[in-house]
DNA sequence: AGCGCTCCTATCCTTCTGGATAGGTCATTA
DNA sequence: TAATGACCTATCCAGAAGGATAGGAGCGCT
C-alpha cells in the first residue's frame, strides 16, 4: 500500500505520517504543496490514495484535486480539510474525489478510512451526511446565528452595502440593518468590516 | 515532562500524542477545545505545558489563552496556529504566552520547541521574525502602495476605524481618509470591508 | 388561547464613510 | 532654481452605517 500525503502543515504531515507507518504495511511518501505533491507522484508513483489538503498552496479549491486526478500515477485521491464544508466535500464527491476526510476525525478512523478508499470506496464521515439539512451546524459560530443572520454575514464578507444585501435577499434595508446589528453582538463585531474578518478567519464562506 | 495538546482536529491530536510519547518521555493529554482543556488542567494538573489550537472552538482570540494562563496548573501556555499570522504571535508573546508554533513546523521541531518552552523560554520561529519587515517589499499590491498607505490598510484589515487609525499614527483624520480613498484605488475595492478582504487575501498582515 | 421565539418592517437620530477640492511642507531631481 | 512626488491638513457634503425603539406576522409549544 502506497500512499501520499499533501499539506503545509509540517506538523500534521510528519505526525500522521509516523502514525500510519507504525499502525500498517504502508508506504507513504508527503509533500508541502500541490505542486510538490504532482512532482512526487511523477517521480514516484504510482500511487494507491493521495490525500491532498484543501487548503494548501496551489489548491486553488477544486483545480487542484482535478490536476491531480488527471495523472496516471494517482489511482484514488482524497481531499483532507481542516473546516467541515459540507458543500465543499459535496462537489469533490462529485468530482470524482475518494472521499473527503476532516481533521477532526481520529487518527485510528483515518487508517480505517485510508483502507477504505484504498479499496475503492468512496468514503466520507458518517455524521456529516447525517447533518443533511444544515451544512454549517457543525461550525461553532454557526450554531449561535440565525439562518437569515447567516445570509446577512455571507453579504459582509463580500464586502456589500447593506442595501446591496437587501437586493440580494429580497428584503428592505432596514431588516438588513437589524441582523447586521445582532449578529455584530454575536461574533463580537464592532463594525461590518471586523464581522466579515472574523467571519473569514474562523472559515465561513 | 507533562504537557497538554488541546485543538478540534483529532487527527493533529491523536498523531502528535503518538508522534511525541515516542520521542521521549512524556505524559501527554488532549482535549478538543478550550473548555475541555480547562477541565483537564483543574482535574489532571499541573502542567509543564499547554498548546492551544488558535482557531479552536472557545478560544476567542487571544481571550482563550488569558483563562488558560489564569489556571494554576498550567505553568506555560502555548499557541499553536494553522495561519501563520504574525500579528497574532506578536499579541502572544505579548500577553505572556510561552511561544507561537505554526503547524507548518516539521514534527522534530515542535519536539524541540517543546523542551525549550518546557525549560522556560519562549519560542518563535525564526524565519516569523525575518519575514517581518522585507515580506512586504516583495509583496505584488505592497509595491503600489506608499509606507503611510500599508500603515492604513493594516489599520483596516484590523477593522479599525478612520479616528483610531489616526490616533495609532499620530495623524489628523482627514489625513487618513485621504490615503484610505487613495488606497481604495490602487488595491481595487469599493469600501473598507473589500480592501480589508483583499489585504488579508493577499497574505498581508 | 396564550407564550415565546424568529423574522420582517419602520422611524428617529447620531456618527462614520467616501468623494471632491484646495493648500501646505519636505526631500529628491532635473 | 524649478519641478516632481510623497505626505499632511483642511472643509464641504451626500450617503451609509449603526444604535435605540416599537409594532406586527408566523410558528411551535403548553
Amino acid at each position: 500500500m502506497k500512499i501520499l500525503v499533501a499539506d503545509d502543515h509540517g506538523l500534521l504531515r510528519d505526525t500522521l505520517v509516523a502514525f500510519v507507518a507504525s499502525a500498517g504495511d504502508a508506504e507513504t511518501h508527503t509533500a508541502p504543496d500541490l505542486n510538490g505533491a504532482l512532482d512526487v507522484v511523477v517521480d514516484h508513483g504510482p500511487f494507491d490514495l493521495v490525500l491532498l489538503d484543501y487548503n494548501m498552496p496551489g489548491m486553488n479549491g477544486l483545480d487542484g484535486l482535478e490536476k491531480m486526478q488527471a495523472l496516471e500515477g494517482a489511482h484514488h485521491v482524497a481531499l483532507l480539510s481542516g473546516e467541515a464544508s459540507r458543500s465543499v466535500a459535496e462537489a469533490a464527491l462529485e468530482a470524482g474525489a475518494a472521499g473527503f476526510v476532516p481533521k477532526t476525525l481520529s487518527a485510528k478512523s483515518l487508517v480505517n478510512a485510508i483502507r477504505f478508499m484504498v479499496s475503492g470506496e468512496q468514503y466520507v464521515p458518517v455524521d456529516f451526511l447525517a447533518s443533511g439539512t444544515e451544512r454549517k451546524d457543525s461550525h461553532p459560530l454557526a450554531r449561535t446565528l440565525t439562518m437569515r443572520e447567516m445570509q446577512v454575514l455571507e453579504g459582509l464578507t463580500e464586502g456589500k452595502s447593506n442595501k446591496e444585501i437587501a437586493r440580494d435577499l429580497n428584503l428592505s434595508e432596514p431588516t438588513i440593518k437589524l441582523h447586521v446589528k445582532t449578529l455584530y453582538r454575536k461574533v463580537g463585531a464592532a463594525n461590518r468590516t471586523q464581522a466579515a474578518l472574523i467571519a473569514r478567519e474562523q472559515g465561513l464562506f
